[in-house]
DNA sequence: CCAACGCTTCGGCTATTGTCGAAATATGAA
DNA sequence: TTCATATTTCGACAATAGCCGAAGCGTTGG
């Protein structure tokens, strides 16, 4: 009756408030270097250093070095999927930590979840899709529509059979905690929020471990006009 | 930067040994006694008490007292989900546990999963009606056709409009942990599940925290009949 | 070549948390 | 009413794991 994958020793890597934060760090989807995420986790190099390769001994990391720096990134979106819902638990059961500073805003606004735009922009674009028709949700199934697809390459350049992935789908709805509604992930969620940086819509902050996505006037206003309120 | 939910918190209540054989044997989608969890993660009643009030201060848990007795059962499927994906993760990175008994066999062979069927059978099962096109499978996103929808209701008298529910999709797929591949999940996945049952087609193991699901030999052969192998 | 920097390894320290014995309270059955 | 059982609470103990200083190794640039 104890067969079966061991949960506890993942979660316990998860568990740690220094390697807890590491990640929460790579869900920028960027690779950081071991300096930059024990800056993040508020520890010496050598803590870090040793969180890490347990990190990486769990899978759950992998490193490329360059030189002497070192790398980090997550493993696959399987973990980031993961730490997206450890991250619903948490807020659903009030563990949010209180630091409301000038981020706190910005990260409700419009940031990063793993690749794609998640917070209030995020959730009302995928709002829109689903107003205009361009996709077709039913609970927790999105669905691109023709009229999607046509869309995404008259507007945004965006070929949706170029998006073909074998482990991920292209349209994933993943629970946004800060607005605890559904904003669009997936391959296609990814590519939007590339193309809007291709476009200079949008930039990421550039801060390492920043998941702030900030965007300028002509970007919010070709946003609001694609994605806009819609009656 | 270190704004948003504390991960850390809620991964660390699943990070202990105790807790985590507690929430696992709570997979089944059983209420159990707080005895009973105390058996399966091996502690004593008090100490699995202390236990249980973190996990349900953390919301991961849930009681109802009847007497006596106090039943605890996971939050929501939200939870289950979460589980699922650690399962996963541990899987991956090699965190079995080692326990090749007579149960082992049985647990690849059919099992719950929270509450659908998972293991060797719950894959034959999406891959038949995949071939028999009545799920429609693109990478992750499964959706049941109108011929699935007849064939449910015809073959198994479930009607999937019945099925509806706010917060969980129709179909999900589930990454197997012991078949590395899906099975089916959500409403339906559920429904068909607990249809076998009411057949008496399939019944669970009935001890406690125990996840086999024991098919009946006239089980196996309606089940053979409408999810056998296809060419 | 030398100095600076990134990262790893080693060893010692300490705080935290899980554990259980003991005791108490509530419920159910005889 | 009494006894058995389920569960909770309290207090003490011990093991573990994270932490950092010190030292070492590898890389980079002047």
């Amino acid at each position: 009756m104890k067969a079966g994958p061991d949960i506890a020793i993942v979660a316990a890597l998860v568990g740690d408030p220094a390697r807890s934060n590491m990640l929460t760090a790579l869900m920028t989807g960027r690779a950081l270097t071991a300096s930059e995420l024990a800056y993040q986790a508020g520890v010496t190099p050598q803590t870090a250093s040793s969180h890490l390769a347990k990190l990486e001994a769990g899978r759950l990391v992998e490193q490329e070095k360059q030189g002497r720096h070192r790398y980090y990134r997550l493993s696959d979106p399987d973990v980031a999927a993961v730490l997206e819902g450890l991250e619903g638990l948490a807020a659903r059961a009030g563990h949010m930590r209180v630091r409301t500073g000038p981020k706190d805003p910005a990260l409700r606004h419009a940031r990063v979840c793993y690749d794609h735009l998640a917070g209030d922009l995020g959730v009302q674009m995928l709002d829109s899709m689903k107003k205009q028709r361009l996709v077709r949700q039913r609970k927790q199934d999105i669905e691109l529509t023709a009229e999607g697809e046509r869309f995404l390459t008259d507007s945004l350049q965006i070929s949706a059979d170029a998006l073909s992935h074998p482990r991920r789908p292209l349209c994933r709805a993943c629970l946004d905690w800060s607005e605890r509604r559904h904003h669009l992930a997936g391959t296609l969620g990814a590519a939007i929020l590339t193309r809007f940086t291709e476009l200079k819509w949008a930039m990421r902050d550039a801060a390492p471990g920043s998941r702030v996505v900030n965007f300028t006037r002509n970007g919010e206003k070709r946003f609001a006009a694609l994605f806009g309120e819609i009656e």
